[in-house]
RNA sequence: AUAGCAAGCUGGUCUAUCGCUGUUAUCUUUUUUGAUGGCAGAGGAAAGUCCGGGCAGCUCAGGACACUGUGCUUCCUAACAGGAAGGUACUCGUGAGGGUAGAGUAGUGUAACAGAAAAUAACCGUCCCGAUUUAUCGGGAUAAGGGUGAAAAGGUGGGGUAAGAGCUCACCGGUAUUCCGGGUAACCGGAGUAGCCGUACACCUUGCAGGCUGCAAGACCAUGUAUAUCACAAUCCCAUUUUAUGGGUAGGGUUGUCCGCUCUGUUUUCUUGUAAAAGUUGUGAGGGGUAGGUCGCUAAAGAUUAUGGGUGACCAUAAUCGAAGAUAAAUGAUAGGCACCGCUGCGUGCGGAACAGGAUCCGGCUUAUAAGCUUGCUAUUUUU
């Protein structure tokens, strides 16, 4: 582990194929505007506590360029905030996959996306300590 | 100077903090891995996926037809529907220049609307003859004139005629063809011959090219679960209420061990056995192969520079360089300078900065694109 705690380093990113097929299948979902967040808690015993998946529809954004860059932001909002979440999951051993949906039609500039992620991790938070 | 035409080029950069992908060195680790440092890390179109090729698999005796694409000429190229140079017709522009088209003709077909008529043309008009209802009607001749149309039967003049007509003659234009000259050729120039003379498209004929599928190609490794196949072992005993129940016993599972719990010990044939066959259970081997991983994967029809050849596309030689390789998919975020553009009170301040992100690799084409630069040329105006 990196000695910063802000690094990402790839085997905390989702890759699994099945993985990501069963957490939107039967994963928990809420929208904190303008992030759709869907998360489950996993069986099996990994290396790292949260796997993260992020997602904008290609739907939504036509060219590739600015899927990169929403993607990109909301990876970095992530990176820089995700020190709230790791000790609660530390502390109770738990394993969770999220995955960050980006719903808006235009381009948010990093602040608000990076003001949202720290809301959206707060709830999730709660979430999880109250289950 | 302003406006424009053609060809080509550029497509911001630096620092700090945090972070990503690959690679390398050192240390660490049982291998995995981890830490620290170094180095490298998107485009002119990476895009559209419209052509062509490399490469891979499948198929594979050879050929023809069909089908699809293409089509002025010569050249360039690995190849192309690409490019270069040249040439023809039409067309737009004052001009520099731009756009469109194209193989062949023996034959066949079609030509909206308008118009009398779209190729054996007679509506009006002109002329002749006949009739008489004499400001009319009938028959015929005529492509000079009118209007329609994308396109109307070569043009002008003389002769000719009832009036007219390439009917005939001269000149001009086109087409076909013969000869001479130039050009590799398309074609051009000159001289002659033929009254031969509308345009477009399609069919047809013909030269050339094309086997099909695409890196999710294809090659390899392979956990778990289930399983084809093969080998070995087991498939027993007693009682009763006999397609069943109970007990013993053997084996398996559960467990560190025991107990307990649970599963299996079935069917058919006859020569009635330590039998055979099928099935079941267990153990071992094992093929294909899912998740996942490795290779394919980046050294290439390579880039830059110089010299030489060519009008040019391009080619040859030499030197130097060695240049992303991800996979739910890396090159980012924040802050601040410098440079650029606009507004401006010319100190500063404020705002802007396009099109756009690799996914097997190359050569083209097409489309998107702020701002800026270079070279050559054109028109107009002014000054010297």
């Amino acid at each position: 582990m990196a000695s910063s705690g802000f690094s990402f380093p790839k085997k905390e990113k989702l890759c699994s194929q099945k993985v990501i097929e069963t957490l939107f299948a039967s994963g928990h979902s809420f929208i904190k505007y303008p992030l759709r967040v869907v998360f489950m808690i996993q069986e099996d015993q990994t290396d790292t506590p949260v796997k993260v998946l992020v997602s904008v529809s290609k739907r939504r954004f036509k060219r590739a360029y600015k899927r990169n860059l929403l993607k990109r932001r909301i990876r970095e909002a992530y990176r820089l905030n995700k020190y709230t979440l790791f000790p609660l999951l530390e502390k109770n051993s738990v394993n969770i996959a999220i995955a960050f949906v980006y719903l808006p039609t235009e381009i948010l500039p990093f602040s608000e996306i990076e003001k949202t992620a720290k809301a959206t991790l707060e709830s999730l938070i709660t979430k999880l300590s109250l289950e």
